[in-house]
DNA sequence: ACACATTTGTGCAAAAAAGCACAAATCGTC
DNA sequence: GACGATTTGTGCTTTTTTGCACAAATGTGT
């Protein structure tokens, strides 16, 4: 009977882990890998909960749902906990992005350096306009860009089984942006990241997120607004 | 003594407005908006929440918490409800924004067409990188662009004293995204929408919001991952 | 070997958010 | 003018999230 079990097996934490926590990881793992950059090797709940503008009390708990890998009177270790979380969300793995729209929005997204941080690569663009189908556009931040072709959009389903896609960035107008993800979800995409300012309706089992830059600013005038008074 | 108050005075409501039902404001809005478009009069609690993708219940809670703008056994009015949701928000006078930093991301913002959607305007760019100041960028949609000069990150006081900029945008590389924050701060900014991928700290009585790409991503991912199983 | 200073992990309480169900109010019709 | 069909507004319950406080575990120094 073994008495010590390898933590690779012990960790097999099946647990739900809850969304406002899932929430917070991403900033976490960014916060570790700053300081993985920076040599550091260890670091207090009370430090990491700083960085990442959360109470120490709420860091442990999210750390927690993951499995027990800090050390009691002295903190977690980096790299072992920026590893940690990148397995338990899926980073240890490569994810390939297929970028619908490539207006202003969708080009700087394919740009974006911290989009294609670690584990995420764009793919594929395709856009519906004719002056863009056959284009290239730079993909990536400085270092490794790659060219890629703008496809047609009526190639949409091609595309994504060509290039093996699994997330979907919707960053067309509104108007287009349903049809859009209808098409994306008939192709197989269940993950979509939606930047159209419209809800989408997808059925069960696809998850779609959104960023919306004009309600953040609304949000941000509401509270601004009561401020004056 | 007046049995019968105008809605104008009627509706004070200085209730705390969750923080939740605020994030959902915005969706109703631009919804309430496109209705008001198609010449649509009247909405009931039930389309408005399909529409917008939360509960037929939570909607009218959210709105309740506004006033009583419904009317049981019909519906809402689309076009007075729009308003109050815009008066409630602020929406109804102008916000000036500073964008700061106009790589890729912050052109395509100061690009954007929904951020300038009523009620907010781009009045400043702002960037450390000599070779941008100077330089003309086009801000808002079509129909009404302008043309921006690029200030220096060292006139980022005066620009923002000069244009009465209220908000804040960070589309900083990380790096300078704290400097950034803490000078905007001093200059009287109290709002700020965040894209960099740090946390920023800042005083009491600031607010920020965070946009970030990456986590997004990231969050999708973690789910992704779980469907495999 | 033992006391002490840290720091994690977690049980429990409090607060916030979401969901349910139904009474109250309104409209259309007979 | 009363009745039935709707649809809002809301009290109450359940779930989720956050916060607190402290026991358990570790390292250090004597």
């Amino acid at each position: 009977m073994p008495s010590k079990v390898p933590s690779s097996i012990k960790d097999g934490h099946t647990h739900k882990i809850s969304e406002a926590t899932v929430s917070r990881l991403p900033a976490y793992y960014r916060a570790l890998s700053q300081l993985a950059d920076a040599q550091q090797i260890r670091i207090s709940s009370e430090e990491l909960a700083a960085l990442t503008g959360v109470s120490s009390a709420m860091l442990r708990k999210d750390l927690s749902h993951l499995g027990s890998y800090g050390t009691r009177g002295v903190g977690y270790e980096v790299e072992f906990l920026r590893y940690q979380i990148s397995r338990e969300m899926g980073l240890n793995q490569d994810w390939s992005v297929v970028i619908v729209g490539v207006g202003n929005l969708g080009r700087a997204l394919a740009h974006y350096g911290g989009f294609g941080s670690r584990g995420f690569r764009v793919v594929a663009l395709v856009d519906a306009d004719q002056t863009l189908i056959g284009t290239k556009v730079k993909c990536g931040a400085e270092g490794k860009t790659v060219e890629l072709l703008v496809h047609a959009l009526s190639d949409l389903e091609d595309v994504i089984k060509e290039t093996n896609a699994r997330l979907g960035v919707v960053a067309t107008p509104a108007e287009s942006a349903q049809v859009v993800s209808d098409r994306l979800v008939k192709a197989g995409i269940r993950s979509i990241l939606n930047f159209a300012p419209v809800h989408l309706s997808v059925p069960e089992g696809v998850d779609v997120r959104k960023v919306d830059l004009a309600s953040e600013l609304q949000i941000l005038a509401f509270h601004e607004q009561r401020k004056a008074i």
